[in-house]
This record gives structure tokens, C-alpha cells and sequence, in this order.
DNA sequence: GCTAGCACTCGGTAGAATCGAGTGCTAATA
DNA sequence: TATTAGCACTCGATTCTACCGAGTGCTAGC
């Protein structure tokens, strides 16, 4: 893990005494969710100076924009920024034994389909963090047709089935307006694959022309595949832990704004993507653009397979949120799975 | 729609006036979320009486346990019993034009799997309600197969996708412990399709003793098959709109407590099949078991097929919800759904 | 550059005063 | 006997005040 990319301005250097001050602040806030004052700083820091100077250096600090007073007469709070400056220079995160255990059993015992997975790790991770998590699987690459299958539940409706070279099975049911029979069902199944197998959803496909049942059911066949891209294309989300946004947040509106979002699996997909794109694993308040997230941290970690990356997890908690610890759980589930899926698991 | 049924004790008929009185503080109280004070009911019902008289009627619901005062010297308020009251006396509720108008569109527009149409439906009825919207589709009789598939993604992993007649599909990664080429991995398929064709997943299934790799692989899908038995019998839940949770009580306590309980999906089920079995659409407070539900409503609707359940559509408020749209909403998309599946939809 | 000392600020809390919506009771009335 | 007008009363909510104390900023001295 070692120390956080640092992708603010280059001048954000402090004095070590300031950083503590800073540290110290931004722990004890996060501890407490209340304004921090001098004296608490010098209890929870090792600083051998009075409290004067330490509020000096607090000055200092909010004129430089990491902290602020919510009101004269309080002590300090951590800006964004402030937040971001503690998060760029923590120390490798420590998970605890019992959670580094809960992993490693949940890894071993958890078997099944991807989707399956992907859905028990979101939960494992909200129990881990006591956050909202975010794991999003990305589609990846161009899969191939493995194999088609066309079946037919009644005279008219008919059930597409078809494999790809990721594992993905999609189905499409096709109606037509027609009765088909077995014997046509089967035959047109049997030009389906000969047609589809190994081409993408982006491949042209010559579709036959004739106008019996067989080819009027290999074209509505391919017809409803194709037009299913948008929809193999998408990204799955997968949300753990939704009611621990009323624990993280106390206002009940900015509960409603933060479910209205995770709703929206359109725009966590965004947020964590983007996220991940530029290159940080952190976004506090403001970083990541969205408004009604503004008292938000998000983070994530990729998961890739054989390097390519394929998906990432995410929690999602106040600005306010435990950064090592929620780190360090993204970080070593986000390592699970990627081991998970490229070894294929011992044996799930 | 008409008459509810009345399910509780018979003797809990109201005189003319008492009903009225009761039916204004209800009303009242689902619109201000305040306690109601005889002359505000005196507003909203016609009555030719004074304040003094419904005072004493008041005094006489709330001895019957209609009605509670937070505290003396306020207005009275519902109890889950007040509620049952008016809603097992509610005259047909009415749907908006703009709402029929919307449920009647998005029948008119949504394509796709039974999942898809489900959950869009969820969304829809939270949507035209301003409440959670529930819906659950269950599985029903004992499919048979279909048709099963078995490819290979690499030497040793390979997926079995299973057809099922009621349009399932499911697939099962099928991991080996050797090398299999591809034509026994199609050999193996062939094998399958011989074997579980028509059967059910109860069936027994008399799998191949032989040692080749062949046999091993059938033996493997069947009990990765099998094995999925659970999965494929549990209910799939669709839960649409959780952000109004957050609108719907004020306590950010009573809040988590709701969304814990919608994460929970097993729990989810079975409250909606409690409530539908015990023939009531419509549940209040304490009437359905849980707990942490106390100050919610649940309003369910069954959805069939061909006149058999398969689902069902519901709706989670607080105990002061506008039951008659609520109502109205559920059943007329119940409605909706029923005949969008029973005659396949326009096209769908 | 640091710190002791001190005046000052201002949110939070507690208590008192007040308000007013709404009650229950009683005595008068139809 | 049912209804009502009248009235004293209750009690949550609101406002105001006083006050405490955590925490500050400033200044003078080390």
C-alpha cells in the first residue's frame, strides 16, 4: 500500500509540526465527529509545546485552507482538503486480525456464479467497514458466441439462449408472429450457432433472406441478440450495506440524496469509474463531481484479471470516514477477488 | 375493488357519526402528520354538530381503541386499529388520470425478460406512489428442463447453462479437476441433454458410474446442477424507490431499521407472502410480525399467471400512508402485470 | 520563537415565562 | 336524554434570559 499518490499541487508540503497538528486534528474529528480544540490536539499528539503555539499553527493551517471553525470559539474541523493532505500521507493501513480472518474465510468458502460472488463481497465489505460498498463489474472486451441455443416454451414464444467466451449467458425471448414448430425451432437453433458462434454483438451477420419459419426465426433471433448489446454492455452494480448511510450521515435529507444516488446505478458506475480513472482511490466531498455527494468520501480499488482490469469495489461513507481502515478493507477485498478470479479459487 | 374484507373482530361496527369522525382525524392525520383536535375535524367532515360533541365521540373511540392522545391536551391520532378501520371501509380508491396514464404507457413500452419488466415495474410503482415498492416474483411448479448446454472457457473450466420451461435459466461453473478436450466436453453435453431433459430439479437422476473424463464431467454438472436447488427456488426480489424511506419516517433510527429490513431480502419474502396468505392486502403496524416494521404499512397485491400466483406487487409507508392511492396504485399495476404476462404483451 | 496569562466569543444548556391549541367538565338548553 | 356553550385547565412548543465553559486571539514577557 505505502504512501498514497499525491495528485494535488506540489506545494501542499507541511512542517512536521503542522502535519501532526494536522494528523492529530483530522484523527481526533474523525473519532469524534466534533470541533477539535488545542488542548485535545496536545493530548493525542506528542508535541512538547503549549497550547498558544499549537493554535498559532492552527491559524496558519485554516488560512492555508486545511481546516476551518465552524464558529469563533470552536475548535477546528478538516476541510476537503485537509482530509485529503491526511489521506496522501497515511501509513499502510492495519486491518484487524479478525477482519483479515473474516476475509480469508469468506474467500475460501464462497463458491458459485460471478454475479453471486460479486454480490456476497458487497455485503462482506459493509459488515467489514461498517460503510455502504460499491462493487461494479465491468464488462470487458469483446466476448465471443461460445454457443447459441434457441428453445421454444409454446408455439410462439421462443427463448434465446446465448453463451459467451466470459461466461456471460444472455437470454432473449423471441416472439413470433407465427407458429413454429419443433423440427423448425431446432433447425433454426442449428443455423443460429453456425452463424453466431465465435463473432461478437458487434460482428455484421448475414442473416438469410428466405422467408420459411426457420429463417424468419434466425433473423428475429438475431434481431433481439443484437439489440441486447446496450445491456451486455452495462455495468453490473452490486450495493452492500445501504442502511449504513442512515448511520454515517445525521441530516434525514442527506440520507435521501446519498440512497437516491446509489439508486441511480447509472451514476455510481460513473462516479466509481471515474474515480478509478484518474488515478486516486480517494475522493473526498468535492473531488468527485457530484453535488449531492458533497459530504461523501469515496473509495475504491480495482479488480483486475490476469491485469486488465474488469471491475472495482467501493465504499462509500461520510468525509469523515475511518481512511486507513476503510482503506486497507477496500484494498484487501479488491486483492481477494482479483486472486479469486484469476486462479479461479481453490476450487469455487 | 370495492369493500375490503373485513378480517377483524365483528363487532367493531361504528355508528354513522363515529365512522365520519374517525374517517376526517384519519384523513387528517395521513395529510399533517399532526394530532387532530375536534375542530379541525369539524373542518373536514360534514357534521351539524359542535366541537363539544365530537369531543365526547372522541373520548369514546379512544376507549374503543380507535384513537390515542400523545398527551392530554392535544389532538388524537390513529391507532394501527384506527387505520384498519378506515381502510377495511374504504370506498374503491381512485388512480389519477396522469398516473393510469403512466402505468398504461410503460405496459405500452416495456420489452424484455421477466426480470427486466419487474424491476422497471418496481421503480414505476415507487414512482406513481412516492412509497418503497416491493416486488416479488415466485417461483412456481417444478420446471423441467428444457434443454441443458455445457461449453468450456478453458481446459478445466467449463459452464453449464441450463433452459428451464418456465423461461429460467440457469448456469452453473463447473470446475474440473483435469484437462477435458472439446469434443468430451461435447460428448459430455450430448450426455446431459439425454439425461436431465424433462426432468425436474427433484428429479434423481441416474448419472453415468464409468471413470472416462466424460463420465466425470456429466457427473460434475449434475451435482453443480443439483446442487443450485436453493438458488433457483428462492424468490427474486425487486425493491424500487428505498430512497423514500428516508421521506417516509423522520427518526434516522427508525429509518436504518427499514433499510436493514428491505436488505434482508429473505426477510422481505416472507412478509409479503404472510401478508398475502393471510388474504389481507394490506397490513398495518403491528399486524404483520416484524418488529422493526411497527410504524410501516405494507400494501401487497398478487400477481398470476393463468390464475395462478407467481408474484406479487407491494408497497412499504408509514402507518399514515395515503392508503386509498397507495392501494389503488398496487392493484392496478397488479393488474397490469398480470395481463402483460398472461397474454405475453402486445409484442413484449 | 515560544508561552503564560487574560479578555473575549459564542454555542449549548437550563430555567422561567408565555402562548395557545385542545381538552374535560359542568351547567344550561332543546 | 342528547347536545352545547362556557370555562378552567393541561401541557407541549416557543421564546427569552442567564450562564457556563470550551476554546479562541492577542499581548507582553521569557
Amino acid at each position: 500500500m505505502a504512501k498514497r499518490t499525491n495528485v494535488v499541487n506540489a506545494n501542499d508540503d507541511l512542517d512536521t509540526r503542522k502535519a501532526t497538528i494536522l494528523e492529530a486534528v483530522v484523527t481526533e474529528h474523525i473519532d469524534t465527529a466534533q470541533p477539535v480544540g488545542s488542548s485535545s490536539v496536545l493530548q493525542s499528539a506528542e508535541l512538547d509545546v503549549s497550547p498558544a503555539t499549537v493554535r498559532s499553527e492552527m491559524v496558519a493551517l485554516e488560512r492555508e485552507g486545511y481546516l476551518v471553525q465552524p464558529h469563533t470559539s470552536a475548535g477546528r474541523v478538516p476541510t476537503d482538503k485537509g482530509y485529503r493532505y491526511f489521506v496522501d500521507h497515511l501509513e499502510a493501513g492495519t486491518l484487524g486480525r479478525a477482519q483479515q480472518e473474516q476475509i480469508k474465510e469468506f474467500f475460501a468458502r464462497v463458491r458459485g456464479e460471478v454475479e453471486d460472488v460479486l454480490e456476497q463481497t458487497s455485503t462482506l465489505l459493509s459488515q467489514l467497514t461498517s460503510y455502504t460498498s460499491v462493487v461494479v463489474n465491468s464488462p470487458h472486451g469483446h466476448p465471443t458466441v461460445l454457443s447459441v441455443q434457441l428453445v421454444n416454451l409454446d408455439a410462439r414464444h421462443h427463448l434465446l439462449v446465448t453463451i459467451f467466451s466470459d461466461g456471460t449467458v444472455v437470454k432473449n425471448s423471441i416472439q413470433a408472429t407465427f407458429d413454429a414448430t419443433h423440427s423448425d425451432v431446432a433447425e433454426a437453433s442449428k443455423q443460429l450457432n453456425a452463424l453466431l458462434i465465435g463473432t461478437t454483438l458487434e460482428s455484421r451477420v448475414q442473416v438469410p433472406s428466405r422467408n420459411d419459419s426457420v429463417a424468419r426465426l434466425v433473423r428475429e433471433s438475431v434481431a433481439g441478440l443484437h439489440a441486447d448489446q446496450p445491456t451486455i454492455d452495462d455495468d453490473q452494480v452490486f450495493i452492500g450495506g445501504s442502511s449504513r448511510v442512515a448511520e454515517s450521515f445525521d441530516g434525514v435529507e442527506t440520507v435521501r440524496k446519498v440512497l437516491s444516488i446509489l439508486e441511480q446505478e447509472l451514476l455510481v458506475v460513473s462516479l466509481v469509474e471515474d474515480i478509478l480513472a484518474k488515478g486516486l482511490s480517494v475522493a473526498i466531498g468535492s473531488e468527485h463531481g457530484f453535488e449531492a455527494l458533497s459530504s461523501c468520501a469515496v473509495i475504491v480499488a480495482p479488480v483486475s484479471i490476469d491485469g486488465e482490469p474488469v471491475g472495482a469495489v467501493g465504499l462509500l461513507g461520510p468525509t469523515r470516514m475511518k481512511y486507513p481502515e476503510a482503506m486497507a478493507a477496500a484494498e484487501a477485498v479488491s486483492q481477494h477477488l482479483t486472486r479469486h478470479f484469476t486462479v479461479g479459487g481453490e476450487r469455487g
